[in-house]
This record gives C-alpha cells, sequence and structure tokens, in this order.
RNA sequence: GCGGACGUAGCUCAGUUGGUAGAGCGUCGGGUUGUGGUCCCGAAUGUCGUGGGUUCAAUCCCCAUCGUUCGCCCCA
C-alpha cells in the first residue's frame, strides 16, 4: 500500500514557488511593521489548553483545537490564534519591559475545522501589538500599519475599505438605548455581525424574534446609518462615540480615504473592549472581511498582574494571498539562485575554483554537475527559472574568459569572475520586486 | 458537528445505457553530442481514490470509507 503523498487536511506543502511568495508577502509585513518600530517575537506552538479556556470560558475550545494529552498528563493546545499568548508573554515581564511596547510575529496557527473557502485548518497571521498606550495613538498606528502593508503591496485604496465600530458604543445601544437584557443583547450583537449575509427582511424577521418589535426596528434604524453624526443626539454624544469620531477624523488626517464607520461589526471574540476594525475587500468575487483587530485592554490582566492596555490585529495569509491574487498584485518572484553553471567538459580543479570565486563574490551558484549536454543544462536552469548560465569549457580554462548567458534575453557575454559578477548583481539589483524600498 | 458537488495518466478533462480506457498539455528520447523557449518524429505512464456488495463480468450500479471542494454552524 502506498503513502499519500497528499498535505494532511486542511493544510499545505509549501513548495519552493509558494515558499517564495510566502517569503515576499511576509517581508513586506515585517518591512511595514519594523518601519513603524515594531519588533519581532516568537513562541512555542504549544500552549497550555487553559489560556484559551479561560478567555472564552466554553468547552469550544476543546472542539476547535487541536488539543491532546502530554505525557505528564497537561492538557495541550496547539495556538489557534496569538493574542493570548502575547498576552501572557507580556504579562511574564510585567514589571521590566519598556511601555510602550510594539511587537509582531508571523506564526503557524492551527484550528480543528471543516475546511472551506478561504480557511483552512493551518495558517499563518501576522499579528501586530502596541500595549501600554489608551489613547486613540495606539488605534491610528495600528490601522495605519495595515493599511500600509497593504498599499505596499500595491494596493490602492479603492480596493479595499475599513471598518470601525466600537464595543462599548453596541453595547450602550443594545443595553442602554434600547433597554435589552444581557442575553437579548448578546442574540442582537451576532445577528448584527451576520446583517450583510442576508436579506434585510430576514434579519428584521430574526430580530423581532429575540427582541420586541418595536426595539428591533428601531435597531434596524441606527443599524443603517452610514455615519456616526447620522445618530441621535444622545447616543452620539456617548464618549465611544467621540472617540470613535476622533478616530475617524485622525484616520482622515493621515491620508487614509476608506475608513468609515459600521455600526454592524462586532468581530467574533469576547476580549475586545472598545474599538474594534476590519478589513474588507471590494472586489466583487471576494466580498468579505479580510482581516482585522481592535482594543482589549483586558487580557493582559488575565495573568494576574496589573493590565496592559493593548490594540492590534491579526492578518492571515490565506485571505491576504486571495486579494492579492485577485486585484493582481502578484509579483513575479524568481529563485534566490542566480547562476546555474554548465560544465562541457568535465570537472576540473580550474572550474571548482571558478565556482568558489562566484560564491565569494556573492553570487548564489548552482551547479549542474551531470548533465554532459549544454541544451539540457540550459533547459534545467530555465525551468528552475535561474536568470543566468555559465559555460566552463575547455576555450573558457584556457583565457580564464568564461561565458555568461542571459537566459531571459539569450544574449552572451565573456569576462572574468569579477565583471561576470557585477553582470549579474546588475541584473538582479534591476528586478527588485518590493514595493517598499530597504 | 451538519448538508451539497466531485474523485479516470504528472496536470486539465473526455468516455463507457456494465465487456478492465482516450485527448490536450506536460515528461522522456531523437532530429540538433558547446546553447533553451519554435517546429517535426517517436515513446512511456493508469490497481478509473480505497474497501465491500450485486453480476458471468464493475471504472460505470449499490453501500461504506478516505480525500477534494462549496456552503452552514462557528469565526481566524
Amino acid at each position: 500500500m502506498a503513502l499519500s503523498t497528499q498535505p494532511y487536511k486542511g493544510a499545505r506543502d509549501f513548495y519552493p514557488p509558494d515558499k517564495r511568495f510566502q517569503k515576499f508577502m511576509f517581508s513586506v509585513m515585517r518591512k511595514t511593521a519594523e518601519r513603524y518600530g515594531y519588533e519581532e517575537y516568537d513562541a512555542p506552538i504549544l500552549e497550555p489548553l487553559e489560556i484559551y479556556t479561560a478567555k472564552t470560558g466554553d468547552e469550544i475550545v476543546n472542539d476547535q483545537t487541536y488539543t491532546f494529552e502530554d505525557r505528564g498528563g497537561r492538557k495541550v493546545t496547539i495556538r489557534p490564534e496569538m493574542t493570548p499568548t502575547v498576552s501572557r508573554m507580556v504579562a511574564g515581564k510585567r514589571q521590566e519591559l519598556a511601555y510602550p511596547l510594539r511587537w509582531y510575529s508571523i506564526p503557524n496557527l492551527w484550528r480543528y475545522e471543516r475546511p472551506q473557502a478561504g480557511r483552512l485548518r493551518e495558517h499563518w497571521q501576522l499579528n501586530v501589538d502596541i500595549f501600554g498606550i489608551e489613547e486613540l495613538d495606539a488605534e491610528l498606528e495600528v490601522i495605519q500599519i495595515s493599511h500600509e502593508i497593504l498599499k505596499n503591496l500595491g494596493a490602492t485604496d479603492e480596493t479595499f475599505n475599513i471598518r470601525l465600530n466600537t464595543r462599548k458604543l453596541t453595547n450602550y445601544v443594545l443595553a442602554d438605548h434600547l433597554g435589552l437584557d444581557d442575553a437579548t443583547t448578546h442574540s442582537a450583537s451576532k445577528l448584527m455581525d451576520r446583517m450583510h449575509k442576508m436579506e434585510r427582511s430576514e434579519f428584521v424577521k430574526l430580530l423581532k424574534e429575540v427582541m420586541p418589535p418595536g426595539k428591533a426596528d428601531e435597531l434596524v434604524k441606527l443599524l443603517s446609518v452610514k455615519e456616526l453624526s447620522e445618530l441621535p443626539d444622545s447616543i452620539k454624544s456617548q464618549e465611544p462615540a467621540k472617540r470613535l469620531s476622533a478616530l475617524l477624523d485622525l484616520l482622515k488626517k493621515s491620508g487614509i480615504t476608506n475608513a468609515s464607520y459600521d455600526p454592524t461589526l462586532i468581530r467574533g471574540f469576547d476580549y475586545y473592549t472598545d474599538i474594534v476594525f476590519e478589513v474588507f475587500d471590494n472586489h466583487p468575487d471576494n466580498n468579505r472581511s479580510m482581516f482585522g483587530g481592535g482594543r482589549y485592554d483586558g487580557l493582559v490582566g488575565m495573568f494576574g498582574v496589573e493590565p496592559v492596555p493593548t490594540v492590534g490585529f491579526g492578518m492571515g495569509d490565506v485571505t491576504l494571498q486571495k486579494f492579492i491574487e485577485l486585484h493582481d498584485l502578484m509579483p513575479p518572484i524568481g529563485t534566490e539562485t542566480d547562476l546555474y553553471v554548465v560544465l562541457i567538459d568535465e570537472v576540473s580543479d580550474h572550474a571548482r575554483k571558478v565556482i568558489a570565486d562566484f560564491r565569494q563574490m556573492g553570487i548564489n551558484v548552482a551547479v549542474d554537475w551531470e548533465s554532459q549536454k549544454a541544451d539540457k543544462a540550459i533547459k534545467s536552469a530555465v525551468k528552475k527559472q535561474i536568470p543566468f548560465c555559465l559555460f566552463i569549457g575547455a576555450r573558457e580554462i584556457q583565457d580564464e574568459q568564461y561565458t555568461l548567458k542571459d537566459l531571459a534575453t539569450t544574449k552572451e557575454e565573456h569576462g572574468s569572475v569579477e565583471y561576470l559578477s557585477k553582470v549579474i548583481k546588475a541584473k538582479k539589483a534591476g528586478s527588485r520586486y518590493l514595493h517598499i524600498t530597504g
């Protein structure tokens, strides 16, 4: 019985071209985060189950995560998200860290679920968090970073939009303004989160099943506003509304033209305490939320230390890749190998020395040790997308002038190792694919 | 966890109202033994996802199972 060559359900193999693309995405993420002074951290992929159950307080965690018992009888979970982990790390050094902390990471995360479009069991997610700032500057900075990553990937403001809301305002509207009890507030907010996914009449019908019809009608009216200013005075005069309004203003002043208020925005996690945001793809074939984040001031405090105000977001690679493909932002990404050496006659000490010299010059060299025929070696190099071929045969060895072939232009030139290295480097520098410099 | 669709060559797929299969692309070889992408010629490759059932006979029908995929629940 032959073994299957397929990767595990819901997980992916990254063949070199896939990995190249991933490295490209990650490098844009890293460079953008670092431009804002964020530092990279990492942590174990395994965590004690409790850091997830304590937060959500539910057994759902058991059903939707990879959890097992280790040989010491400990319940262990493969991390499904990074936020509890980073909160744990901050809490662990609560007193000695220099605030504000600006941290980022690109962890591999796992959840036990049925795979579907844009959602696998395994994915990578950029996590950007700022700890220790209560003011809106934290929200502004984090949203700027997420906006700028998309821009640095080549996206324009027209291709996506940023929606904002605040948990506090939603709670005020449901609990205080409409006077709903806790259970009704909860079920109403779950419905609100799905409002855009259904017909309006369907939404109203479902809403009326959980609350008095009059209140449902009023809620629908409040959820239909496009701007904070359209809300009744009694609501928009509340602190959370003013705060959100100020943030929207700051975003506009920062040149972000695609951010707006969305009263239906909730986000699934319970740990958000105030402002939340989500980034939506504007492409008709992918009209969905790509990623988001918000303020969660209470999570660090769960570890028994003084709480730390925190704002962060998570950006997954699967949805981001879909965005890049749909908007045709995929850059040509070649191999890291610069040069494919073809030994025409035989492997000589001279040829070995030449190969070593190229490497010494900083050129990434692969050698075609076996193929005697030049045409096969060239085909192989083309297939590997290596930009240059170098021929070393009797002629070259004799006059120490080697033959370099540019596989894209088919042009050849002869020269010393030093000269040809410069030619290769010049071409490499010209093919920079990042939209961000450095 | 629930429901739909699908599973035939490396890839994309055709096919058989039940008699053990085909195309295109790709791969490999040759034309062209120091030069690729074009062209021409030739070749290889399948337990028709897996297991069981019905049948003289199953890739086809039935059941189960695994996998892929889309959606629901849930929500990175």
